[in-house]
DNA sequence: CTACAAATTTACCAGTAGTAATATCTCTTC
DNA sequence: GAAGAGATATTACTACTGGTAAATTTGTAG
């Protein structure tokens, strides 16, 4: 078979997508048409497979972030409209989104650590522009916040949609929106 | 051998705590001199030795949590107090953390849905004194979004202490207080 | 002492990540 | 067109772990 790269991520996505977040690296080279030595070869171990397909999802997510960003100003509403962006994004692809969360959690923290840090320089860079934020230490930690709490409300709101997606997003953003208001002032 | 249901959860304990987190079922049965059935008849299977553990866990941050809030009267230095408490009872148990945190992930979706819901529910009525969390579907995203916060930053911070205890503390406080001050208002 | 019941250990199965060894195909060279 | 070297894919395997069935020991009653 023609096996490139990225026809065997559309094809462990698609497989993920339709038989869950248990798929397993031989389901994935199956759904492929290849066999797990060349899934092994083109892609690499299942840390590689996870951070392949992460980086998709991230890319999604960025895409929808900013695309909420431009549609509002006022910088309350910009925040919330990226929290609905981000849930939308992730609820396009719901079983992706476990796949990476069951897995990311499965491989050794080192890995995980590196993937959570991945995403975190990215928030990093979103708030640079507020001056409290100068601190890098506290930049870390409140990227690495804001991650876990979207991480852990998703897979929630997932299991059970105890709520609507506007709802949550509007939680979040009372939640979170005040500290980094605050962190925002120039004063 | 005895093989209390008590003696085996503290060998686990102790295994996990010398050995690390990635502890096998073999190890831990090895550890409490015991076989694997033994292991199995009196505990469980995995997931039954994780809500255990977990259970113990939680009543030790319980406790530095509660210690903690008993020695400010100001809510935003009890709050910041109830957060070093954590991680501190986090700390006294790296390794067991870790295990929790690895074997949450690995297990099914929906065992680490209720685990997470156990804790939430904790934490709600932690603060089911303020008036703007009269709305439960609120107050789950709040405890969810906290747990995942906690959880992440946790990790991150046993991963490489890029930040002292305290300044961690004082980090999430910053983030978190204003929104959950901003709910506790009476007006 | 014998037969039976209960508890324990050994030995095993199932599933999955990952890889070594074997087979196949293709392309070059005579 | 045939033969062989090198690349490429497939089969078959190992290692490890969670979990359990079957065998074995130990204790107890008649």
């Amino acid at each position: 078979m023609l096996a490139s790269r990225q026809q065997l991520l559309d094809a462990a996505a698609r497989v993920i997508a339709e038989r869950g977040p248990d798929a397993t690296m031989e389901e994935i080279a199956a759904a492929a048409t290849v066999t797990k030595p060349i899934l092994y070869r083109t892609i690499g171990d299942r840390a590689a497979l996870v951070n392949a397909l992460s980086e998709s999802m991230i890319d999604r997510i960025t895409t929808a972030i900013d695309d909420a960003l431009t549609g509002h100003t006022e910088p309350r509403a910009q925040f919330e409209a990226a929290v609905r962006g981000y849930l939308s994004a992730v609820d396009a692809d719901r079983n992706l989104f476990l796949f990476l969360f069951v897995n990311t959690g499965r491989q050794d923290l080192d890995e995980l650590r590196r993937l959570v840090d991945r995403s975190a320089t990215l928030m990093i860079n979103l708030f640079s522009e507020a001056p409290g934020l100068q601190e890098p230490a506290m930049a870390r930690t409140w990227a690495y916040s804001i991650l876990g709490a979207f991480q852990i409300v998703t897979v929630m709101w997932l299991g059970s949609d105890y709520s609507d997606r506007d709802t949550v997003a509007a939680d979040l953003t009372a939640l979170l929106w005040p500290g980094i208001e605050i962190a925002g002032r120039t004063d």
